[in-house]
DNA sequence: AGGCGTCTGTTACGTAGTTCACAATTGCCC
DNA sequence: GGGCAATTGTGAACTACGTAACAGACGCCT
Protein backbone atom coordinates (compact mmCIF):
# COMPACT_ATOMS: atom_id res chain seq x y z
CA UNK A 1 0.00 0.00 0.00
CA UNK A 2 2.88 2.13 1.21
CA UNK A 3 4.49 0.86 -2.32
CA UNK A 4 3.31 4.28 -4.31
CA UNK A 5 3.77 7.68 -2.50
CA UNK A 6 0.42 8.88 -1.30
CA UNK A 7 -0.19 12.18 -3.03
CA UNK A 8 0.25 15.32 -1.16
CA UNK A 9 -3.78 15.94 -1.58
CA UNK A 10 -4.47 13.11 -0.80
CA UNK A 11 -2.81 14.11 2.25
CA UNK A 12 -4.17 17.87 2.80
CA UNK A 13 -7.27 15.83 3.21
CA UNK A 14 -6.61 14.14 5.57
CA UNK A 15 -6.83 16.77 8.62
CA UNK A 16 -10.11 17.18 6.94
CA UNK A 17 -11.28 13.65 7.96
CA UNK A 18 -9.55 14.36 11.06
CA UNK A 19 -11.54 16.83 11.83
CA UNK A 20 -15.36 15.70 10.69
CA UNK A 21 -14.45 12.36 12.67
CA UNK A 22 -14.20 14.32 15.88
CA UNK A 23 -16.83 16.38 15.40
CA UNK A 24 -18.94 13.56 14.79
CA UNK A 25 -17.65 11.45 18.46
CA UNK A 26 -18.44 14.80 19.94
CA UNK A 27 -22.03 13.81 18.56
CA UNK A 28 -21.85 10.69 19.56
CA UNK A 29 -21.51 8.50 16.66
CA UNK A 30 -19.45 5.53 16.75
CA UNK A 31 -19.95 4.17 12.97
CA UNK A 32 -19.82 6.22 9.68
CA UNK A 33 -19.86 5.35 6.01
CA UNK A 34 -17.95 6.64 3.77
CA UNK A 35 -21.27 7.88 1.96
CA UNK A 36 -22.27 9.95 5.20
CA UNK A 37 -19.10 11.32 5.49
CA UNK A 38 -19.01 12.15 2.32
CA UNK A 39 -21.91 14.57 2.65
CA UNK A 40 -20.32 16.24 5.22
CA UNK A 41 -17.30 17.23 3.79
CA UNK A 42 -19.10 17.49 0.59
CA UNK A 43 -17.26 14.84 -1.39
CA UNK A 44 -17.63 11.75 -3.18
CA UNK A 45 -17.73 8.64 -1.58
CA UNK A 46 -15.20 6.78 -3.78
CA UNK A 47 -12.73 9.59 -2.89
CA UNK A 48 -12.88 9.06 0.48
CA UNK A 49 -12.52 5.55 0.26
CA UNK A 50 -9.73 6.04 -2.18
CA UNK A 51 -7.77 8.11 0.40
CA UNK A 52 -8.02 5.73 2.97
CA UNK A 53 -6.95 3.31 0.89
CA UNK A 54 -3.59 4.33 0.68
CA UNK A 55 -3.18 4.02 4.17
CA UNK A 56 -4.83 0.46 4.99
CA UNK A 57 -8.03 -1.37 5.42
CA UNK A 58 -9.97 0.54 8.26
CA UNK A 59 -13.39 -0.34 7.42
CA UNK A 60 -16.25 -3.07 7.54
CA UNK A 61 -18.13 -3.54 4.79
CA UNK A 62 -21.46 -3.55 4.86
CA UNK A 63 -20.80 -1.44 8.06
CA UNK A 64 -18.48 1.56 7.19
CA UNK A 65 -15.91 2.64 9.80
CA UNK A 66 -15.55 3.05 13.76
CA UNK A 67 -14.83 6.48 14.37
CA UNK A 68 -12.93 6.07 17.02
CA UNK A 69 -10.31 3.25 15.84
CA UNK A 70 -9.93 5.38 11.99
CA UNK A 71 -9.33 8.45 14.05
CA UNK A 72 -6.91 7.10 16.12
CA UNK A 73 -5.01 5.97 12.85
CA UNK A 74 -5.42 8.86 11.07
CA UNK A 75 -3.99 10.92 14.37
CA UNK A 76 -1.06 8.70 14.09
CA UNK A 77 -0.69 8.39 10.53
CA UNK A 78 -0.39 12.50 10.00
CA UNK A 79 1.75 12.42 13.93
CA UNK A 80 -0.97 14.15 15.74
CA UNK A 81 -0.81 12.29 19.08
CA UNK A 82 2.41 13.90 20.21
CA UNK A 83 2.56 17.62 20.74
CA UNK A 84 4.98 20.01 18.35
CA UNK A 85 6.27 22.88 18.90
CA UNK A 86 7.39 25.89 17.56
CA UNK A 87 9.30 29.14 17.70
CA UNK A 88 7.54 32.66 16.24
CA UNK A 89 9.59 34.72 13.94
CA UNK A 90 8.58 38.17 14.23
CA UNK A 91 6.92 39.87 16.85
CA UNK A 92 4.89 42.39 14.76
CA UNK A 93 1.37 42.81 15.16
CA UNK A 94 1.00 39.94 13.46
CA UNK A 95 3.42 37.98 15.47
CA UNK A 96 1.69 38.62 18.75
CA UNK A 97 -1.55 37.68 17.42
CA UNK A 98 -0.25 34.54 16.41
CA UNK A 99 1.14 34.03 19.58
CA UNK A 100 -2.22 35.14 21.48
CA UNK A 101 -4.28 32.70 18.43
CA UNK A 102 -6.05 30.33 20.76
CA UNK A 103 -6.17 27.30 18.36
CA UNK A 104 -3.07 26.03 17.92
CA UNK A 105 -2.47 24.44 21.55
CA UNK A 106 -5.88 22.44 21.86
CA UNK A 107 -4.26 20.53 18.42
CA UNK A 108 -1.16 19.59 20.02
CA UNK A 109 0.67 22.93 18.70
CA UNK A 110 2.79 25.08 21.39
CA UNK A 111 4.47 28.42 20.25
CA UNK A 112 7.28 27.61 23.15
CA UNK A 113 9.85 30.60 21.54
CA UNK A 114 9.59 34.04 20.23
CA UNK A 115 12.19 36.00 18.35
CA UNK A 116 13.01 39.21 16.91
CA UNK A 117 15.80 40.91 15.28
CA UNK A 118 15.07 44.12 16.32
CA UNK A 119 16.54 45.36 19.57
CA UNK A 120 13.18 47.23 20.28
CA UNK A 121 11.23 44.07 20.45
CA UNK A 122 14.09 41.81 22.48
CA UNK A 123 13.15 41.61 26.33
CA UNK A 124 9.66 42.33 25.69
CA UNK A 125 6.97 39.95 26.63
CA UNK A 126 4.26 38.77 24.21
CA UNK A 127 1.69 36.33 25.86
CA UNK A 128 4.30 34.65 28.76
CA UNK A 129 6.82 34.59 26.23
CA UNK A 130 9.68 36.82 26.35
CA UNK A 131 11.08 37.77 23.15
CA UNK A 132 14.90 36.51 22.06
CA UNK A 133 17.11 37.86 20.40
CA UNK A 134 17.75 36.07 16.28
CA UNK A 135 21.27 35.00 17.95
CA UNK A 136 19.70 32.56 20.46
CA UNK A 137 17.73 30.72 17.86
CA UNK A 138 20.30 27.68 17.19
CA UNK A 139 20.48 27.04 20.93
CA UNK A 140 17.24 27.39 21.96
CA UNK A 141 15.57 25.21 18.93
CA UNK A 142 17.93 22.77 20.23
CA UNK A 143 17.03 22.96 24.01
CA UNK A 144 13.57 22.98 23.21
CA UNK A 145 13.02 20.32 20.92
CA UNK A 146 11.42 22.69 18.55
CA UNK A 147 11.03 21.45 15.09
CA UNK A 148 8.36 24.15 13.73
CA UNK A 149 9.25 27.86 13.03
CA UNK A 150 6.36 30.22 12.34
CA UNK A 151 7.19 33.68 9.71
CA UNK A 152 5.88 36.15 10.75
CA UNK A 153 8.34 39.03 9.45
CA UNK A 154 8.05 41.61 6.56
CA UNK A 155 8.16 40.17 2.96
CA UNK A 156 11.64 41.86 2.26
CA UNK A 157 12.94 40.04 5.71
CA UNK A 158 10.83 36.32 4.56
CA UNK A 159 13.51 34.61 2.73
CA UNK A 160 16.32 35.49 5.06
CA UNK A 161 14.58 33.76 8.12
CA UNK A 162 13.88 31.11 6.54
CA UNK A 163 16.86 30.33 5.00
CA UNK A 164 18.21 30.43 8.25
CA UNK A 165 15.57 28.44 10.14
CA UNK A 166 16.31 25.76 7.09
CA UNK A 167 20.43 25.78 7.90
CA UNK A 168 19.43 25.28 11.62
CA UNK A 169 17.59 22.43 10.66
CA UNK A 170 14.08 23.06 10.71
CA UNK A 171 12.10 21.28 8.39
CA UNK A 172 8.38 22.64 8.70
CA UNK A 173 8.19 26.15 8.25
CA UNK A 174 4.65 28.00 8.46
CA UNK A 175 5.02 30.72 6.75
CA UNK A 176 2.51 34.11 7.36
CA UNK A 177 4.44 36.65 4.94
CA UNK A 178 3.39 37.42 1.65
CA UNK A 179 6.31 35.75 -0.39
CA UNK A 180 6.44 31.97 -2.05
CA UNK A 181 9.91 31.61 -0.52
CA UNK A 182 11.98 28.82 -1.87
CA UNK A 183 13.47 26.20 0.23
CA UNK A 184 15.67 22.99 -0.51
CA UNK A 185 13.93 19.71 -1.12
CA UNK A 186 13.05 17.76 2.39
CA UNK A 187 11.40 20.84 3.95
CA UNK A 188 7.74 21.40 4.21
CA UNK A 189 6.27 25.14 3.55
CA UNK A 190 2.75 26.01 4.13
CA UNK A 191 1.76 29.42 3.56
CA UNK A 192 -0.63 31.29 5.17
CA UNK A 193 -1.95 34.37 2.43
CA UNK A 194 -5.19 35.86 3.04
CA UNK A 195 -4.26 38.29 0.41
CA UNK A 196 -3.77 35.79 -2.34
CA UNK A 197 -6.98 34.14 -1.10
CA UNK A 198 -9.13 37.23 -1.98
CA UNK A 199 -6.84 37.88 -4.89
CA UNK A 200 -8.20 34.69 -6.54
CA UNK A 201 -11.69 34.98 -4.81
CA UNK A 202 -12.42 38.33 -6.64
CA UNK A 203 -11.65 36.71 -10.07
CA UNK A 204 -14.98 34.85 -9.73
CA UNK A 205 -16.97 37.86 -8.06
CA UNK A 206 -15.88 40.46 -10.45
CA UNK A 207 -18.63 39.90 -12.73
CA UNK A 208 -22.00 40.42 -10.58
CA UNK B 1 -10.57 31.60 -25.60
CA UNK B 2 -12.96 31.84 -23.25
CA UNK B 3 -14.49 29.14 -24.31
CA UNK B 4 -12.93 26.35 -22.34
CA UNK B 5 -13.57 26.86 -18.81
CA UNK B 6 -10.27 28.08 -17.19
CA UNK B 7 -9.52 25.71 -15.07
CA UNK B 8 -9.51 26.99 -10.84
CA UNK B 9 -5.91 26.13 -10.16
CA UNK B 10 -5.10 28.74 -13.12
CA UNK B 11 -6.59 31.08 -11.28
CA UNK B 12 -5.20 30.84 -8.24
CA UNK B 13 -1.28 31.30 -9.79
CA UNK B 14 -2.54 34.23 -11.63
CA UNK B 15 -1.88 36.37 -7.73
CA UNK B 16 1.20 34.90 -7.72
CA UNK B 17 2.23 36.02 -10.88
CA UNK B 18 0.88 39.50 -10.08
CA UNK B 19 2.61 39.87 -7.38
CA UNK B 20 6.04 38.77 -8.69
CA UNK B 21 5.65 41.22 -11.70
CA UNK B 22 5.07 43.74 -9.31
CA UNK B 23 8.43 43.04 -7.04
CA UNK B 24 10.14 43.11 -10.78
CA UNK B 25 8.73 46.45 -11.13
CA UNK B 26 9.61 47.69 -8.57
CA UNK B 27 13.37 46.63 -9.29
CA UNK B 28 13.35 48.56 -12.54
CA UNK B 29 12.65 45.65 -14.62
CA UNK B 30 10.20 46.33 -17.35
CA UNK B 31 10.25 43.17 -20.11
CA UNK B 32 10.40 39.47 -18.46
CA UNK B 33 10.48 36.05 -20.26
CA UNK B 34 8.51 33.20 -19.13
CA UNK B 35 11.80 31.62 -18.15
CA UNK B 36 12.75 34.37 -15.80
CA UNK B 37 9.55 34.75 -14.31
CA UNK B 38 9.42 30.64 -13.84
CA UNK B 39 12.68 30.69 -12.04
CA UNK B 40 11.22 33.50 -9.74
CA UNK B 41 8.13 31.48 -8.72
CA UNK B 42 9.85 27.81 -8.84
CA UNK B 43 7.49 26.80 -12.16
CA UNK B 44 7.68 25.59 -15.69
CA UNK B 45 8.23 28.12 -18.40
CA UNK B 46 5.46 26.58 -19.98
CA UNK B 47 3.01 26.10 -17.18
CA UNK B 48 3.32 29.93 -17.31
CA UNK B 49 2.79 30.67 -21.06
CA UNK B 50 0.10 28.09 -20.70
CA UNK B 51 -2.26 29.87 -17.59
CA UNK B 52 -1.65 33.31 -19.62
CA UNK B 53 -2.61 31.59 -22.98
CA UNK B 54 -6.37 31.07 -21.06
CA UNK B 55 -6.93 34.68 -21.20
CA UNK B 56 -4.63 36.30 -24.38
CA UNK B 57 -1.99 37.21 -26.03
CA UNK B 58 0.37 38.97 -24.13
CA UNK B 59 3.74 38.52 -24.60
CA UNK B 60 6.26 39.50 -28.13
CA UNK B 61 8.17 36.28 -29.21
CA UNK B 62 11.52 36.68 -29.79
CA UNK B 63 11.51 38.96 -26.64
CA UNK B 64 8.57 38.15 -23.61
CA UNK B 65 6.34 40.34 -21.36
CA UNK B 66 5.66 43.76 -20.84
CA UNK B 67 5.83 43.95 -17.50
CA UNK B 68 3.69 46.93 -17.28
CA UNK B 69 1.60 46.08 -19.94
CA UNK B 70 1.25 42.16 -18.59
CA UNK B 71 0.09 43.60 -14.50
CA UNK B 72 -2.12 45.71 -16.22
CA UNK B 73 -3.94 42.61 -18.13
CA UNK B 74 -3.57 40.44 -15.06
CA UNK B 75 -4.78 43.00 -12.28
CA UNK B 76 -8.07 43.49 -14.95
CA UNK B 77 -8.61 40.00 -15.41
CA UNK B 78 -8.45 39.83 -11.50
CA UNK B 79 -10.54 42.48 -10.96
CA UNK B 80 -7.95 44.22 -8.49
CA UNK B 81 -8.14 47.75 -10.29
CA UNK B 82 -10.84 48.84 -7.96
CA UNK B 83 -11.40 48.68 -4.31
CA UNK B 84 -13.13 45.71 -2.42
CA UNK B 85 -15.04 46.17 0.61
CA UNK B 86 -15.78 44.15 3.42
CA UNK B 87 -17.08 43.45 6.26
CA UNK B 88 -16.09 41.29 9.63
CA UNK B 89 -17.80 39.27 11.45
CA UNK B 90 -17.47 37.92 15.11
CA UNK B 91 -14.79 40.63 16.78
CA UNK B 92 -12.92 38.43 19.26
CA UNK B 93 -9.04 38.07 19.87
CA UNK B 94 -9.12 37.10 15.88
CA UNK B 95 -11.46 39.24 14.43
CA UNK B 96 -9.52 42.20 16.27
CA UNK B 97 -6.23 40.63 14.55
CA UNK B 98 -8.02 40.96 11.19
CA UNK B 99 -9.57 44.13 11.22
CA UNK B 100 -6.06 45.53 12.85
CA UNK B 101 -4.24 43.45 9.66
CA UNK B 102 -2.56 46.09 7.39
CA UNK B 103 -1.58 44.14 4.49
CA UNK B 104 -4.94 44.22 3.00
CA UNK B 105 -5.34 47.91 2.81
CA UNK B 106 -2.32 48.23 0.26
CA UNK B 107 -4.46 45.61 -1.70
CA UNK B 108 -7.66 47.43 -2.37
CA UNK B 109 -9.23 45.23 -0.17
CA UNK B 110 -10.99 47.43 2.88
CA UNK B 111 -12.98 46.21 5.67
CA UNK B 112 -15.55 48.79 6.02
CA UNK B 113 -17.87 47.57 8.98
CA UNK B 114 -17.52 45.02 11.70
CA UNK B 115 -20.16 42.87 13.74
CA UNK B 116 -20.83 40.50 16.49
CA UNK B 117 -23.86 39.12 17.83
CA UNK B 118 -22.86 39.16 22.10
CA UNK B 119 -23.84 42.27 23.13
CA UNK B 120 -20.67 42.85 25.30
CA UNK B 121 -18.98 43.61 21.79
CA UNK B 122 -21.49 45.52 19.86
CA UNK B 123 -20.17 49.47 20.66
CA UNK B 124 -17.34 49.08 21.24
CA UNK B 125 -14.45 50.64 19.31
CA UNK B 126 -11.78 48.22 16.75
CA UNK B 127 -9.53 49.86 15.12
CA UNK B 128 -11.85 52.73 13.71
CA UNK B 129 -14.93 50.88 13.23
CA UNK B 130 -17.67 50.36 15.72
CA UNK B 131 -18.59 47.26 16.37
CA UNK B 132 -22.44 46.81 15.25
CA UNK B 133 -25.45 44.07 16.30
CA UNK B 134 -26.01 41.45 13.59
CA UNK B 135 -29.29 42.78 12.86
CA UNK B 136 -27.43 46.28 10.96
CA UNK B 137 -26.06 43.40 8.87
CA UNK B 138 -28.55 43.80 5.33
CA UNK B 139 -28.95 47.42 5.69
CA UNK B 140 -25.06 48.19 6.31
CA UNK B 141 -24.08 45.85 3.22
CA UNK B 142 -26.03 47.22 1.11
CA UNK B 143 -25.36 50.81 1.83
CA UNK B 144 -21.70 50.55 2.00
CA UNK B 145 -21.64 48.34 -1.36
CA UNK B 146 -19.75 45.67 0.58
CA UNK B 147 -19.09 42.34 -1.14
CA UNK B 148 -17.19 39.70 0.77
CA UNK B 149 -17.63 38.72 4.20
CA UNK B 150 -14.73 37.66 6.72
CA UNK B 151 -15.73 35.21 9.30
CA UNK B 152 -13.95 35.04 12.86
CA UNK B 153 -16.36 34.02 15.05
CA UNK B 154 -15.99 30.34 16.85
CA UNK B 155 -16.36 27.14 14.95
CA UNK B 156 -20.02 26.18 16.56
CA UNK B 157 -21.61 29.34 15.22
CA UNK B 158 -19.55 29.65 11.53
CA UNK B 159 -21.82 27.70 9.59
CA UNK B 160 -25.01 29.77 10.60
CA UNK B 161 -23.21 33.04 9.93
CA UNK B 162 -22.30 32.28 6.67
CA UNK B 163 -25.81 31.00 6.13
CA UNK B 164 -26.38 34.25 6.88
CA UNK B 165 -24.02 36.27 4.72
CA UNK B 166 -25.24 34.37 1.47
CA UNK B 167 -28.92 34.75 2.09
CA UNK B 168 -28.08 38.55 2.05
CA UNK B 169 -26.16 38.26 -0.84
CA UNK B 170 -23.02 38.12 -0.51
CA UNK B 171 -20.67 35.92 -3.19
CA UNK B 172 -17.40 36.03 -0.84
CA UNK B 173 -16.25 34.52 2.02
CA UNK B 174 -13.40 34.75 3.92
CA UNK B 175 -13.52 32.33 6.72
CA UNK B 176 -11.57 32.21 9.16
CA UNK B 177 -12.96 29.64 11.01
CA UNK B 178 -11.97 25.89 11.96
CA UNK B 179 -14.68 24.32 9.48
CA UNK B 180 -15.43 23.29 5.88
CA UNK B 181 -18.46 25.48 5.19
CA UNK B 182 -21.50 24.59 3.01
CA UNK B 183 -22.14 27.36 0.51
CA UNK B 184 -24.30 27.16 -2.56
CA UNK B 185 -23.31 27.41 -6.07
CA UNK B 186 -22.15 30.40 -6.96
CA UNK B 187 -20.63 31.70 -3.71
CA UNK B 188 -16.68 31.22 -3.39
CA UNK B 189 -15.08 30.67 0.32
CA UNK B 190 -11.71 30.93 0.88
CA UNK B 191 -10.52 29.10 3.76
CA UNK B 192 -7.63 30.35 6.09
CA UNK B 193 -6.46 27.83 8.41
CA UNK B 194 -2.85 27.39 9.74
CA UNK B 195 -3.98 24.16 11.95
CA UNK B 196 -5.09 22.48 8.98
CA UNK B 197 -1.70 23.40 7.46
CA UNK B 198 0.23 22.06 10.39
CA UNK B 199 -1.52 18.96 10.66
CA UNK B 200 -0.90 17.95 6.91
CA UNK B 201 2.91 19.47 7.57
CA UNK B 202 3.84 17.05 10.52
CA UNK B 203 2.84 13.66 8.09
CA UNK B 204 5.84 14.48 5.96
CA UNK B 205 8.13 15.61 9.99
CA UNK B 206 6.92 12.36 12.05
CA UNK B 207 9.30 10.83 10.57
CA UNK B 208 12.75 12.76 11.30
C1' DA C 1 18.26 44.16 -45.66
C1' DG C 2 19.12 39.34 -44.43
C1' DG C 3 20.20 35.97 -41.16
C1' DC C 4 20.32 34.41 -36.45
C1' DG C 5 19.18 33.67 -31.79
C1' DT C 6 15.29 34.24 -28.74
C1' DC C 7 10.89 33.51 -26.96
C1' DT C 8 5.84 33.09 -27.48
C1' DG C 9 1.42 30.48 -28.23
C1' DT C 10 -0.35 26.15 -29.00
C1' DT C 11 -0.92 21.43 -30.14
C1' DA C 12 0.21 16.88 -28.92
C1' DC C 13 1.58 13.92 -25.35
C1' DG C 14 2.21 12.09 -20.70
C1' DT C 15 1.21 12.00 -15.86
C1' DA C 16 -1.63 12.55 -11.85
C1' DG C 17 -5.99 12.59 -9.73
C1' DT C 18 -10.91 11.37 -9.58
C1' DT C 19 -14.86 8.67 -10.36
C1' DC C 20 -17.03 4.37 -11.67
C1' DA C 21 -18.42 -0.08 -11.03
C1' DC C 22 -18.29 -4.43 -9.07
C1' DA C 23 -16.66 -8.53 -6.47
C1' DA C 24 -16.20 -9.60 -1.79
C1' DT C 25 -17.63 -9.29 2.89
C1' DT C 26 -20.44 -8.09 6.76
C1' DG C 27 -24.53 -7.89 9.90
C1' DC C 28 -29.32 -8.29 10.28
C1' DC C 29 -33.79 -10.23 9.89
C1' DC C 30 -36.91 -13.79 9.51
C1' DG D 1 -28.95 -20.62 8.99
C1' DG D 2 -29.90 -18.58 4.45
C1' DG D 3 -30.93 -14.61 1.97
C1' DC D 4 -30.80 -9.61 1.64
C1' DA D 5 -29.29 -4.91 1.99
C1' DA D 6 -25.40 -2.23 2.89
C1' DT D 7 -20.84 -0.88 2.29
C1' DT D 8 -15.90 -1.54 1.61
C1' DG D 9 -11.52 -1.84 -1.26
C1' DT D 10 -9.75 -1.60 -5.75
C1' DG D 11 -8.65 -2.14 -10.78
C1' DA D 12 -10.14 0.13 -14.85
C1' DA D 13 -11.99 4.18 -17.28
C1' DC D 14 -12.06 8.79 -17.41
C1' DT D 15 -10.85 13.61 -16.67
C1' DA D 16 -7.88 17.30 -15.54
C1' DC D 17 -3.54 19.07 -15.34
C1' DG D 18 1.33 19.69 -16.53
C1' DT D 19 5.23 19.26 -19.76
C1' DA D 20 7.46 18.97 -24.15
C1' DA D 21 8.28 20.45 -28.52
C1' DC D 22 7.93 23.17 -32.41
C1' DA D 23 6.19 26.54 -35.93
C1' DG D 24 6.01 31.24 -36.29
C1' DA D 25 7.18 35.88 -35.04
C1' DC D 26 10.29 39.39 -33.32
C1' DG D 27 14.41 42.33 -32.80
C1' DC D 28 19.15 42.81 -33.16
C1' DC D 29 23.46 42.80 -35.36
C1' DT D 30 26.28 43.39 -39.05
Amino acid sequence: MQQVEVPEVVVLRLPLYVRALTQLQREGTSVVSSHQLGERLQMTPAQIRKDLSYFGRFGKQGRGYSIEFLLEELRDILGLNGEWRACLIGVGRLGRAIINYTGFAPEGFTIVAAFDSSDVQVGASVGDLSVQPMSNLPRVVDELGISIGIVAVPAVEAQSVINRLVEIGLKGILNYAPVAPYVPRGVVVRNIDPVLSLQSMTFYLKND
